[in-house]
DNA sequence: CTAGAACTTAGAGCACGCTCTAAGTCCATC
DNA sequence: GATGGACTTAGAGCGTGCTCTAAGTTCTAG
């Protein structure tokens, strides 16, 4: 029976692995860049991921799908390590990201329609000749 | 006064380069990586290209910024080669694609929704600081 | 107490999409 | 007809973001 062990618990790199989707080695090359800092060690020196762990990790995710680089996501989370008064660069950087994710919709909706529009021209074309050949009948 | 020479007229490396938004480089690049091809040439072996031309590249970078890879854009461009009977798989190879745009755009705008509420969540943290630090005077 | 699976690190390797270099040719202008 | 800028090629190099390897340590189950 113990009191408390110092243990920290958590997932271990492959759960965490599991959960947020990535492999193990992007955990740990995360970690490295920069962009994920002081993860708790069990005493044989094991990465025990907190909850928070996984909440940031997903944020991270997120900033990565909507194209931010790995260079300034490691700002972001250099902010972030600063605590308190780097409050507002952190949401400097969000709402710049936010306008830029903003635009890059916009650009894609709009290759949306040409595509659609291309795809419609396409159907034409193939119904077109199909209607062609069955006519020789 | 000549009744035809045969050189081909059209923009240069460079003038493709300025119309189109690529580098030179990368005309070329795409042309060895096969989703170019047969771009006519001077008595000097030089490169004109038509306004078709500028057409297809334009196309190519509506796939390359839709985030389709080299290779499956190699695959449609060695179909448009083999003109009229690949039309239907073309077409299937374009609407594959808008799916998978439409389900990319729906992903980033979830993530848009995301960002918005966590920079409002933010804004509210940075206001609250500013206030209490205003609020000692 | 031991076998083997999972973990640790530093650093090498890889896939992608360009981007540039080197060495030589072409073309417009004086 | 010479000079300089744009062109040609094949192939090397680079930035990004992983992905894997090697050699060693730790943890878990029997």
């Amino acid at each position: 029976m113990v009191d408390h062990d110092d243990e920290p618990e958590g997932l271990s790199v492959a759960q965490m692995a599991e959960t947020t989707g990535v492999t193990g080695y992007t955990l740990r090359y995360y970690e490295r860049a920069g962009l994920i800092s002081t993860i708790p060690r069990t005493s044989g020196n094991q990465r025990r991921y907190r909850a928070t762990d996984v909440e940031w990790v997903r944020f991270l995710l997120r900033l990565r799908e909507t194209g931010m680089p790995i260079a300034q996501m490691r700002n972001y989370a250099v902010l972030r390590t600063k605590d308190d008064d780097s409050l507002r660069p952190r949401l400097d950087m969000l709402t710049d990201h936010h306008e830029a994710l903003r635009r890059q919709i916009k650009t894609l909706q709009a290759h949306e329609r040409a595509l659609r529009s291309k795809i419609a021209t396409y159907r034409q074309m193939v119904a077109d000749t199909e209607n062609e050949e069955t006519a020789d009948d």
